[in-house]
DNA sequence: CAAACGATTTTCT
DNA sequence: GAAAATCGTTTGG
């Protein structure tokens, strides 16, 4: 089933964060669909936590999509050249956000690995932030746009993951956070061979 | 209006 | 392991 908009709406943005490791997210971009499931993830708590976009309040042209009510998607540019995906959560007006990180690919993977320009299944295809929206062909044109749509959306397909499978450290490439780079607010399945390893492991 | 800077990935040494 | 690639957003003049 499609995750509703309450999944998305509740307060605790970590729990949320957590919770959606073992969902599918599935993308249908011209005219093809892809999906993959969930298995990394990044929580990002609004204004208290220095290493979010919206970090004291700040509103922009491109985080006031993060002030936005639960269930819609946050993706911008980073580095010039990869597109990032989050999850807005919380109600309107409290710019909370959960950064898919990676996910094991699960239909569409021609297509996916067309667009990755590989010809194998590897642990790369979909390993990190920037690949994975490459693989699901995520750009900022997907920006605002709402979980419930027909061609964007996270579902349960029934995985449930035991919480001693579940690792919680600190997230990555967010050292200019100070303290709250230190905060365990990264979530990954252990063991699963498509979370991410570049970095911080 | 100009300049600096990334919630990263790939490639080269 | 180190460095480049690359551009929209943000910040300062």
């Amino acid at each position: 089933m499609i995750l509703s908009p309450s999944f998305y709406r509740q307060e605790d943005v970590v729990q949320i964060a957590r919770s959606l490791l073992g969902k599918v997210l599935v993308t249908k971009v011209e005219g093809s669909y892809t999906s993959g499931i969930i298995v990394e993830t990044e929580a990002y708590e609004g204004i208290t936590d220095k290493a979010s976009h919206a970090f004291g309040g700040r509103r922009t042209s491109r985080t006031e999509i993060m002030y936005e009510n639960g269930g819609v998607a946050y993706v911008y540019l980073c580095y010039g050249i990869h597109h990032l995906f989050n999850v807005i959560t919380h109600t309107k007006g409290v710019p909370h956000a959960v950064l898919i990180r990676a996910i094991e690919p699960l239909k569409g993977l021609e297509i996916m690995l067309k667009r990755r320009h590989k010809l194998l299944l590897k642990p790369t295809l979909t390993n990190g932030p920037g690949v994975l929206s490459q693989a699901l062909g995520i750009t900022t044109k997907l920006n605002g746009k709402s979980l419930q749509g027909a061609d964007l959306f996270i579902e349960d397909i029934g995985i449930s993951l035991l919480p001693e499978n579940i690792v919680a450290t600190t997230r990555v490439g967010v050292a200019y956070a100070g303290k709250d780079a230190l905060l365990p607010y990264r979530f990954y399945i252990q063991g699963n061979a498509f979370v991410g390893k570049a970095k911080g492991l």
